[in-house]
DNA sequence: GGCCTTCGGTGACATAGTCACATCGCCCGG
DNA sequence: CCGGGCGATGTGACTATGTCACCGAAGGCC
């Protein structure tokens, strides 16, 4: 795998909407926090890239020559490497296990959108607010973000999250402080998750 | 292109969730409509399938070995095949143009995706309506759908389509009618998808 | 301590979605 | 032609969700 090696910070902006693409990004270390944002300054997190998966902001402007349509942001510090289009299409060509991982990782990531879609638009808040509280909690019960960040999790505004975590904590679900939550009750949350 | 051949009706219902998938589909005539439906029976349009495009249910299926998470409905008469997985990876593998032809289907499946999402997540209703009418319409100024129909397209409950689609007559820019809608002023409709 | 910035709380309001029920149009058998 | 049946639509009342503005609190920095 050649192309030019890619290292980042935490928080460091990898692409933005109308940006061209200058290549295929493999990630070998890190995570990319991929988001919208709407004419109206809302944010809404889309999925994030973790080693082994595909950007597929990249993979669409490669495939479709296409501009970003989304905003990519380190989510911690990353390190990976671009692989310029040629290079791109010619290992797609010749090594079938490149070929395999790419496409399990698009049909994955298609799954993930699948998934978004309904949350969105088929799920109540409170359902979101309990899948977003458990797949950022996933490895610890104590969680770091902001009402905001959990706004753009469950594309929802800051103010409704704030009273619906207000009400998560009433009811003993979660304990909440400033840029933090506490996941209480994983059991309960898991079972508000369900619909 | 070998595979078993792939004819039905309108109407006829391709694939379910929960279904296992038996091979990748590739259609020559007619177009798949690919919907889901969440918990509370409400039902919203993923995206259609037209001949050229990939049915993005079967490429996942195959792919990540996931069942179908979504419904497949021939919203006219249909015509294709069905290639199974072993003709699916030896084509991929031998054949560039069949693999430039679906990783840019691919792509442009992705891209349809992320617009979904940005309608559903940070659109106000009526510029999801006006897009809806504007994308069902675009070959005739009459379109021949209820306004459930129209609720599945823009993620939203029968009522409130109802309602809005009265005060966009009243604004003289559709005339509505028992399983019908008329496009009577594009421009303003166009307008208002903007936002 | 005095500022400044970010975060969070809250009332008031706007938009969107739900539910139940009344109507209406149309097709069909008698 | 009549009456019934059914899907499609209209509507009131209500709930859920999202927005806006403004305030106060918490923490960082001199």
């Amino acid at each position: 795998m050649a192309g030019h090696p890619l290292i980042c910070d935490a928080g460091t902006v990898l692409f933005s909407p109308g940006m061209p693409c200058t290549g295929f990004a493999v990630l070998e270390e890190g995570t990319i926090r991929v988001t919208m944002t709407g004419t109206n300054g809302r944010e809404v997190v889309l999925y994030r890239v973790t080693p082994g998966d595909v950007c597929l902001q990249t993979f669409g402007c490669l495939m479709d020559g296409r501009d970003y349509a989304a905003e990519g942001v380190a989510e911690t510090a990353i390190r990976g490497h671009i692989l310029p289009p040629g290079d791109f299409r010619r290992q797609l060509a010749e090594d079938e296990g490149f070929r395999d991982r790419l496409l399990g990782a698009v049909a994955r990531r298609f799954h993930d959108f699948e998934q978004l879609v309904e949350d969105v638009a088929l799920t109540g808040f409170d359902a979101r607010l309990s899948r977003a509280l458990l797949r950022l909690g996933r490895d610890h019960d104590d969680i770091q973000v902001t009402h905001e960040g959990l706004a753009a999790e469950t594309a929802s505004g800051r103010a409704f999250v704030s009273r619906r975590l207000a009400e998560f904590q009433r009811r003993g679900l979660i304990r909440v402080g400033r840029g933090h939550v506490t996941l209480l009750d994983r059991t309960a949350l898991g079972h508000l998750a369900e619909d």
